[in-house]
DNA sequence: TGCACCCAAAGGTATGACTTATTCAACCCA
DNA sequence: TGGGTTGAATAAGTCATACCTTTGGGTGCA
């Protein structure tokens, strides 16, 4: 998943810094100090600020160095930049993004789903959904949130659009953040598992409508709880 | 907006022999062929191939190269893999997905863009529906392409989320691509031209569910003609 | 047949030399 | 004094080369 190597290692500290704020935009990186300050040869620089350049994080120009590109300009989508956002001060505001765009999303998803689902992706929705009742009941939030994900994942790849199954990590990863920062009650509502058993039972039937109004309630609920949560 | 100097060049032939399959999923790429290939230099083949690497269109392995990864890994949200796709044999489904997308996200921007887009954002959406109904009447494709570009990408940046505003340039690949491939009418169909005003006009005026229907017709349209297009 | 070991191949990293674009400022001319 | 031109300094971009590290596959021994 992550880079490998000393650029991974430079991109893992580079990149939450700035995704956090903690160089500011407009800050210039020069290739010269980040080779002694992490102790790597230009090589290694070189192939990490490109990989930056390449999220829209940084611009490099010469003669003046690396640039902070205002946010606006960051590839919003790229599966790391959403972690390192996750991760810093702004976590507020991408679990804010990422809610409006599962609302947009998911309940579309939900209904193609319901449509063109294998039956194979059927049965593991309904098997997710009886353990997501169980881990739910037992108050296991560990084996609760590797379900929840794995529930998610599942209907956006079962919609057949790829666009959509590839929010599956994205999705993955709100539901990890929210879970770790205890954004979440400690027990899982009901009224919640059972709209997640409604929702497997609408794509299990085929009835698109019902899982599209289902999946609906879930996400918007997420969003509203983020909201009071966040004040 | 494209990556500069060699490295950039070597992505802009890479790039799209992989989205469209000309170098198949499973090939492997040698440095030292790529250097000979093309007459550059060890760095500048690494840094192309890193790029690679970071929209997971290949993997580097030592002793092995880099391998052409299976399209499900690919980042289908990053802008230029987009645009690759687009050119190539996979501008169908590319289209298709991206449909589905539009529907999904476009009728929520508008929704959110009639609470809160600022006084400006309206004017010009009420400016750019003007443009867009003389462009039609005068069947300048061209200028209006340009307009319909700019709308949907006032109303994704209207909305005030940030994922969203991110797929204004996505869109406007999208419009680009069908006018280009002669996906679209000689002249655009006055229905489609009104619900902008529409669409317009439901911001303007701050009634969110109009907006959202009005757009939501505009793009469900677009994703039915296309499928009738392409068969 | 199966295991361990070794070697070669290819990517990963380091380094020095050179090229090129760009900024900033000094300077000259009107 | 204002403005344009030139030039030098600077930092990124590129190249060539050497060496390190990992690893897949082959070889040979038990």
């Amino acid at each position: 998943m992550d880079i490998q190597g000393l650029p991974g290692r430079l991109l893992a500290d580079l990149g939450p810094a700035i995704a956090s704020g903690e160089i500011p935009v407009g800050a210039v990186l020069r290739s010269e100090e980040l080779e002694e300050q992490y102790g790597v040869s230009r090589t290694v620089v070189r192939e990490a600020v490109r990989i930056l350049e390449s999220m829209r994080l940084v611009e490099s120009r010469r003669r003046v160095g690396s640039t902070v590109l205002p946010k606006e300009q960051w590839d919003v989508f790229d599966p790391l930049v959403i972690r390192w956002r996750l991760a810093g001060a702004d976590r507020a505001a991408q679990l804010r993004s990422l809610g409006s765009l599962r609302v947009a999303v998911e309940p579309a998803a939900a209904a193609l789903a319901a449509r063109q689902a294998t039956d194979d992706q059927r049965r593991e929705l309904s098997a997710l959904a009886v353990e997501l009742t169980v881990t739910a009941k037992a108050a296991d939030l560990e084996s609760f949130l590797r379900h929840d994900i794995a529930f998610h994942a599942t209907v956006l790849r079962a919609s057949g659009n790829e666009m959509f199954a590839h929010l599956g990590d994205t999705v993955g990863a709100v539901l990890t953040g929210r879970t770790e920062h205890q954004l979440m009650p400690h027990q899982p509502r009901p009224y919640a598992v059972r709209l997640h058993r409604e929702v497997a039972e609408a794509i299990c039937a085929g009835e698109p409508e019902q899982a599209e109004r289902a999946m609906r309630t879930i996400v918007v609920g997420a969003l509203e709880e983020l909201d009071a949560t966040l004040g």
